[in-house]
DNA sequence: TGTCCGATATCCT
DNA sequence: GGATATCGGACAT
């Protein structure tokens, strides 16, 4: 059920399509929160100018993103807001996937449309940095074998990175199922 | 040590 | 559509 390790060391785009319709599960004081990811963003440093790792950027924060595929990188934005990535694809590689909604499963009158309020929801924090999801007690990702059809993913623009130019703010690696 | 600014959410018009 | 709260990280000094 949970996924391995072969799923997030697949190229970042694959990963970010194939991660719409997958649970994230968060065990938190005993329980279970979870919810079906509905909407990811690619990233592919270092070509990538919206990505933290354009030009193989290599920093503290950003470190997570040179693993393999399948560890947290989170991090924080506008003084107040987490955003939760996966790492994808190969060690060295530095790519991932922001996994900016989900649909919950538990509380369905809860709206989790937007990377931090998604961290708030699963309650996550920087004390996930680095966290391996095919090994964690407290976060994974496990396929549901939720179906929907290809044509029901739509591609958009990635959201808030106008600063990365005309050719990496209009590329199309924001993935979205509407139907949820 | 100081300055700049953001992979957002929310409220406003 | 636009304004802005709010603060740690990145990088320059």
């Amino acid at each position: 059920m949970r996924l391995k390790r072969e799923f997030f060391i697949q190229p970042t785009l694959k990963v970010a399509k194939e991660l719409l319709g997958k649970v994230l599960v968060r065990k938190y004081q005993k329980k279970l929160i979870e919810g079906i990811i509905i909407e990811t963003e690619a990233y592919i440093g270092p070509k990538d100018k919206a990505s933290h790792s354009y030009k193989n950027k290599f920093t503290q924060r950003n470190i997570v993103e040179y693993f393999l595929g399948g560890f947290c990188y989170i991090y924080l934005v506008y003084g107040m807001y987490w955003q939760l990535n996966i790492t994808t694809f190969l060690a060295n590689k530095p790519e991932c996937v922001l996994i900016r909604a989900v649909f919950p499963i538990s509380e369905k009158k809860i709206l989790v449309n937007g990377p931090g309020k998604l961290c708030q929801y699963f309650k996550l924090d920087g004390s996930f940095f680095g966290e391996d999801l095919t090994t964690s007690k407290r976060i994974w990702i496990e396929d549901k074998k939720i179906s929907f059809k290809d044509s029901e993913i739509k591609k958009t623009p990635r959201i808030g990175i106008d600063y990365a130019g005309k050719y990496w703010s209009k590329i199309k690696w924001r993935f979205v199922i509407e139907k949820f």
